[in-house]
DNA sequence: ACCTGAACACCGTTCAAGT
DNA sequence: ACCTGAACACCGTTCAAGT
């Protein structure tokens, strides 16, 4: 297999990176507890990350290739079933801690980015945004291409904001559930 | 008249914090650069804001203050006028800087925040709530005051979704113009 | 009341050194 | 290749000391 165990230690930083900067931020991301967590000193995180946007590079691309994946199969659903299936994978954030979609994180926190890692972010966005065109296009025939992509793009926004909202007051699901249930009312995610 | 001057040094750290928050976010706000900002010692911040908390927590305050302000003279204007001239203070971030709602910055963070600081931000959530409601129901006579709440936190969040959104894209206007665009172009504004 | 220098334990980063 | 201790300039915070 080209897929090893891959359980080894740049993974692990990885994986504990990932969840700390979906609950405490980037900027509160620390190489210290980094190191402490999976086993190492704090100088040997380097290693595998020269410097810690290094690190938010290879996070935010990695994020971007996991949400794809789970978006992938939402695809040969119906119109309805996709974009409900979409709602939930950021409704999910919810469970088990006050967590945060790692792009809309990322988002807030740009100007302590490095380049590379803004970039990655843009990608972010372009994977909600192809998402969404494919399924609203099943719906809507006869809207153009760039029609389509704001269309997406809105309907992306929405989600993040929804998120970002709903955790500023304490991780409340139901402000992120009632935002959805009008957006899905006033026709946004028609 | 009781409001002095107010140019003393209390007001230049909350001013200088305030941008810097809105600009790179709270965990990157430092004491130090703070201090060199107003020309004192970064010790003596502390003595006008004990912890760094306490400072974040009149940030948020004030700033819901300066929110409720500008959003004030809407209320008397058209439905459609309250409207544009509310999307119009979310897209001012945008002008000079890639700066981005207070609000929506702490509420990223709200990890970081002390309880007294997360309580200013549910304000501030009922300030926009507030506001969104009255003018909501100016155009909606038959919805229930729950519903018409529910609606304008639905409003709220999309906007703080496209500021959002967009910021992390560079700071890219059209981002959240289109955005917008789709918002009222789908009901999520009427 | 308002400010300060010095100290504390933190932070990312670098580097020479180990295996 | 992978890790380490020690050093650097940063950080929030505390405190005794100044005016």
């Amino acid at each position: 297999m080209s897929t090893a165990p891959k359980t080894d230690t740049r993974e692990a930083i990885m994986s504990a990176a990932r969840l700390t900067v979906q609950s405490e931020g980037y900027n509160a991301l620390s190489f210290r507890d980094l190191a402490t967590a999976v086993g190492i000193k704090s100088a040997s995180v380097h290693h595998h990350f020269p410097t810690k946007g290094d690190l938010a590079e290879a996070l935010v691309c990695r994020y971007s290739e996991d949400f794809s994946a789970r978006m992938a199969p939402l695809i040969e659903q119906s119109f309805d079933e996709a974009i409900a299936g979409y709602v939930a994978l950021f409704r999910g954030a919810f469970d088990g801690g006050n967590r945060m979609c790692l792009g809309g994180m990322m988002s807030a926190e740009v100007s302590a980015l490095p380049e590379p890692a803004r970039k990655r972010l843009e990608g972010f966005a372009q994977v909600h945004r192809g998402f969404l065109r494919t399924v609203l296009a099943k719906k809507h025939k006869r809207l153009s291409a760039e029609a389509l992509d704001v269309r997406a793009m809105a309907i992306y926004t929405a989600m993040e904001g929804a998120q970002l909202v709903a955790r500023g007051l304490g991780g409340d699901v139901k402000v992120f559930d009632n935002a959805v249930e009008v957006y899905r009312a006033t026709g946004l995610l028609d």
